[in-house]
RNA sequence: GUGCCCGUAGCUCAGUAGGAUAGAGCACCAGAUUCCUAAUCUGGGGGCCGUGAGUUCGAAUCUCGCCGGGCACGCCA
């Protein structure tokens, strides 16, 4: 990035070392500096706290530090003037370095944003993960969004990134699945027999024992060796993995990758991630303490394999081992992350259910207990999402299996406003989804107000197209001014020219929610400045018999539509030229 | 009892390396359309930022206590 916000910031932090190479000023915590650069109080283009944070640390006498930096930031080419006010530094760009600016973003569409902090480094994102026992329902959406979101951020801002699906087909209640298909398999031939409180009630497992009993007939029906068991396992299994990779599909979701439990058991990744851990002394056999719940008065001591993870991240020691020598969820799950670990990535992310929040330090203990380095391992959390309609909370029970399915959502709303929704908040609140209000098409709806903003563009630049009054090419530069740009309009080109470093504060902190709050303002200016066109004409966009201010106008306007149609393209939307 | 997350306008939420007078949308009230898409816009009222202390030039933001809500706390995956 070359822009006057990543010059000004180098410019300061430059600086500051300048002052404590020549031992003008004490050490400070660079993070403190702040550059603010959609400035709403209008003092200045940038504003910076440079002056009140270093002014204590000054430690020689009589040195002005507020005109030597107000010289040394007048001398940089692209600043117009600068105020201080106080205590604050606001400076003004010169508008024609910024009318440059929004030139240079369309002779480089392809490639904008130009954002590399990622330097090509390898990340693995683990998410969704949803055990293969039903279809993807209303509690993995959310985090099968963020994501897919923030996966298009990371690889936005330069990093490599592999999204990657853990199927759990190893556990005890992939046996309850496959008894649960044989059962519905069975009633397809009219055998007595009922699906029990334990097991799977949904009607998916009657439509894929249908299937089932298509291609099989009735070989199975007294058949209870172990090969059918596996057959009637397996056979679910990879029903059920097709048929997520499917809903996934319908909201634009694919993953790189599907590892599978079974495979790291076949591996024997537990032995060889257990003899690392013997060498550091974090697996020993012993006795945890009795559990803290209410519900636990069954519970005996008994001496089993444990990590012991009180040493790094977690509170008490986990077991990996039950009483009856099996492994728990927890060991091949270690198995898998060390399997990750093997894979040589420079990062490993997670996106978990709050539900798993408790799970979190016993796993970035094991992490960490490989790779020493406690940024490799990064778990991401998503809080629960209610449905509301008719204004009332939508009941859905585990039980009764009657979970609302990611494909009634999208039949119901459509992958724009799931999508957009499913992001919009941050990550760790917990929100409201309001079936009603997301498919409404007028300002109740952020979705369609910015996609209605992005189509009112496309709209007159296909117009002014048509008249041949649009930037086209470095040639064009001619016909332009800073004089034929009104005030409002520099408020949209400063939000336009911030958009690259909206990202870069998106990617650093893995928050795609603050993208749609950056288009709901910037769409909000633009319908402000459309509807200003409605009372004073000179400020509508096309005017035919001032062609060169249209010109200028619509560069602008340009520039608002790639801004636009990048942002739409990473939260995975549409960007529709008319509506 | 312990750990993590949350508490901002009547409602849904922004405000994130501590910064200037705390912002949007909805709802409510009053207005704008011979005109590039009114599916839009303009104006108005509405706040002890859960609460009490602390840190400092400065706190919605950081620390601690309390109150309220959510999630998780066997060898279930």
């Amino acid at each position: 990035m070359n822009d006057h916000i990543s010059i000004l910031n180098n410019f300061f932090m430059n600086y500051l070392d300048n002052l404590i190479e020549n031992n003008i000023a004490s050490d400070i915590n660079k993070k403190n500096i702040s550059l603010d650069y959609i400035s709403k109080n209008k003092k200045g283009h940038i504003s910076s706290n440079f002056l009140l944070i270093i002014k204590k640390k000054i430690i020689i006498d009589n040195f002005d530090i507020e005109s030597d930096i107000k010289t040394k930031i007048k001398s940089i080419e692209f600043v117009d003037y600068i105020s201080v006010d106080k205590g604050f530094i606001n400076i003004f760009i010169k508008k024609k370095y910024l009318l440059n600016q929004l030139i240079d973003i369309l002779n480089n569409e392809k490639n904008y944003p130009n954002i590399k902090i990622g330097n090509n480094k390898n990340i693995n994102i683990e998410f969704v993960s949803a055990n293969p026992t039903g279809p993807i329902h209303v509690a993995h959406i959310r985090g099968a969004v963020f994501g897919d979101v923030l996966t298009n951020i990371l690889k936005k801002t330069g990093f490599n990134i592999t999204k990657e699906y853990y199927v759990n087909d190893a556990g005890s209640q992939i046996e309850i699945l496959g008894n649960s298909l044989f059962k519905r398999y069975c009633q397809l031939f009219n055998v007595d027999i009922e699906i029990d409180d334990n097991e799977y009630p949904g009607e998916y497992l009657i439509d894929i024992a249908r299937k089932l009993a298509e291609k099989d007939k009735d070989k199975w029906i007294d058949n209870n060796s172990k090969e059918r068991k596996n057959y009637f396992e397996n056979y679910s299994i990879k029903i059920l993995i097709e048929c997520i990779k499917d809903d996934l599909k319908l909201i634009g979701i694919e993953f790189d990758q599907f590892s599978y439990e079974s495979h790291i058991v076949e591996k024997n990744l537990i032995e060889k991630l257990f003899k690392i851990l013997e060498k550091n002394n974090l697996i020993y056999e012993g006795v945890l303490e009795k559990p803290k719940s209410d519900d636990s008065d069954d519970w005996e001591p008994r001496k089993q394999l444990l990590f012991k993870s009180s040493k790094l991240f977690d509170n008490q020691d986990r077991a990996f081992q039950k009483s009856d020598k099996s492994w728990t969820y927890f060991a091949n799950d270690s198995a898998y992350h060390y399997d990750k670990f093997l894979r040589n990535y420079d990062k490993l992310i997670n996106i978990w259910g709050s539900d798993h929040i408790g799970y979190i330090s016993r796993m970035k203990s094991l992490v960490y207990s490989l790779s020493n380095n406690e940024n490799y391992f990064n778990v991401l959390t998503c809080q629960i999402v209610r449905l509301i309609k008719n204004n009332q909370i939508v009941k859905m029970s585990k039980r009764e299996g009657n979970f609302v399915t990611l494909r009634d959502l999208y039949n119901s709303v459509g992958k724009d406003a799931l999508r957009y929704f499913m992001v919009s908040t941050k990550n760790e609140t917990a929100m409201d989804f309001d079936l009603d209000k997301v498919i409404e098409k007028n300002k109740d709806n952020p979705v369609f107000y910015c996609q209605y903003a992005f189509a009112r563009a496309s709209s007159v630049i296909n117009k002014a197209k048509d008249l041949n009054i649009i930037y086209s090419h470095e040639k064009d530069k001619k016909y332009l001014s800073i004089n034929y740009i009104s005030e409002k309009e520099w408020d949209i080109i400063l939000k336009l020219l911030a958009y690259q470093y909206l990202l870069l504060q998106c990617s650093i902190n893995h928050e795609p929610h603050r993208i749609t709050n950056y288009l709901e303002d910037l769409a909000s200016l633009f319908h402000t400045f459309w509807n200003m066109g409605n009372a004073e004409k000179s400020l509508r966009f096309i005017d035919e018999e001032n062609i060169n201010i249209t010109k200028t106008k619509i560069l602008w306007l340009q520039c608002f539509k790639v801004v636009f149609k990048n942002a739409f393209e990473i939260i995975g939307i549409e960007a529709p030229e008319n509506m």
